[in-house]
DNA sequence: TCCATTTGCCTAATAGCCTTAGGTAGATAG
DNA sequence: CTATCTACCTAAGGCTATTAGGCAAATGGA
């Protein structure tokens, strides 16, 4: 019989599409059996179980939407970083909405400490540098920008401000417009 | 045969319960019925379907935070009724974290404009009636709210910062302030 | 090149959840 | 008190996940 040539790479690759195509609730490693013209137990040799494979989806996002941000921020500061930074998050989750709903996972301590997680709050600390901000500040900022970042994502995803007037594009622009501002004035306490 | 009593928000009501002793996901058509001491087939009398079920969990979820953001308004305007609809989210989730991982699910458009859903649009824009806003504006900062709001939580609830330094209560008190700020001198586009 | 070992994929079997179809007994109404 | 309704049941089928054990293809050492 002729092999497959299955990985874990080529099976997290390969859940990550099946997401993005039909949703990450229903990419099953049945339906990727399926697709690899494979019976569902010859998947147990690379990857644990079910879940396994859905950690690792979404440790695969959580590293490609971190290295799209080290490509968006490199050369930018200020502003423009933070809307670049920005931009990234919600561009991904418009182009792989499967693997950004896998990002969303909660991931156990030890599984999100290794994982890209935190290179993203760098990137914003990063970004943070050039505002003016106390060292607590800056980590009180870190956690504003990781909010409205995923919030916002998050709302316009499950569909709560389209077609409604202003469009989702404006209120995008603005609400990076005032996050700007806030920092660049970040109140005493 | 001894009758159980059910009914479809008997099933709602232990649906949203189960929810927040097991978790949203782990809540199934089939451990209700175990509750219930009944088989699982009766529920359909109930209940439509199992995502039925989950819809229900996720309107009556949307239902209670929005009594609750109502108690929490009255009498309150500016920041005060900022920090408290704030609060209501994130005591929410604490108290009920399946029915508030119910609440993030997609809805269907017709679904999501008969929930309470536009109630929530309703009391931001209620807060900021208290800040000077244009229409447009207004629109924006409602979606700014929403972003930090669900954002803050939800990765409260992921465990993104537990354990470090500052507390998340402190970043909370911080960018409730910092929102306030923010409206009060709100950017010209 | 041949043999030994590894390993990639298979079959078989179990278990859990969801769903539909059709039956029975307890509640309800005329 | 009977007729209808309906709440719950049994039976059965389908999909997903998981484990155990087997065979054949690949791999590497002599």
């Amino acid at each position: 019989m002729a092999r497959a040539g299955l990985t874990t790479e080529r099976l997290t690759e390969a859940g990550a599409a099946l997401s993005d195509e039909i949703g990450f609730e229903r990419a099953t490693l049945s339906e990727l059996a399926r697709r690899f013209d494979v019976k569902v137990a010859s998947l147990y040799s690379h990857v644990r179980s079910s879940e396994d494979l859905r950690i690792r989806v979404a440790l695969l996002a959580l590293e490609e939407m971190a290295d799209r941000g080290d490509t968006a921020l490199a050369g930018r500061a200020g502003k423009d970083a933070l809307i670049a930074l920005g931009n990234v998050y919600r561009d991904y989750a418009r182009e792989h909405p499967g693997r950004y709903d896998a990002a969303q996972m909660r991931l156990d301590p030890q599984t999100a400490a290794s994982s890209a997680g935190p290179r993203h709050s760098q990137m914003m600390r990063a970004i943070l540098r050039g505002y003016d901000l106390t060292e607590a500040d800056q980590t009180h900022a870190v956690r504003l920008l990781g909010s409205v970042f995923n919030g916002y994502v998050g709302l316009e995803r499950s569909g709560g401000f389209s077609h409604s007037t202003p469009d989702s594009q404006q209120s995008w622009d603005r609400i990076l417009d005032s996050l700007d501002t806030l920092l660049k004035g970040w109140p005493a306490p």
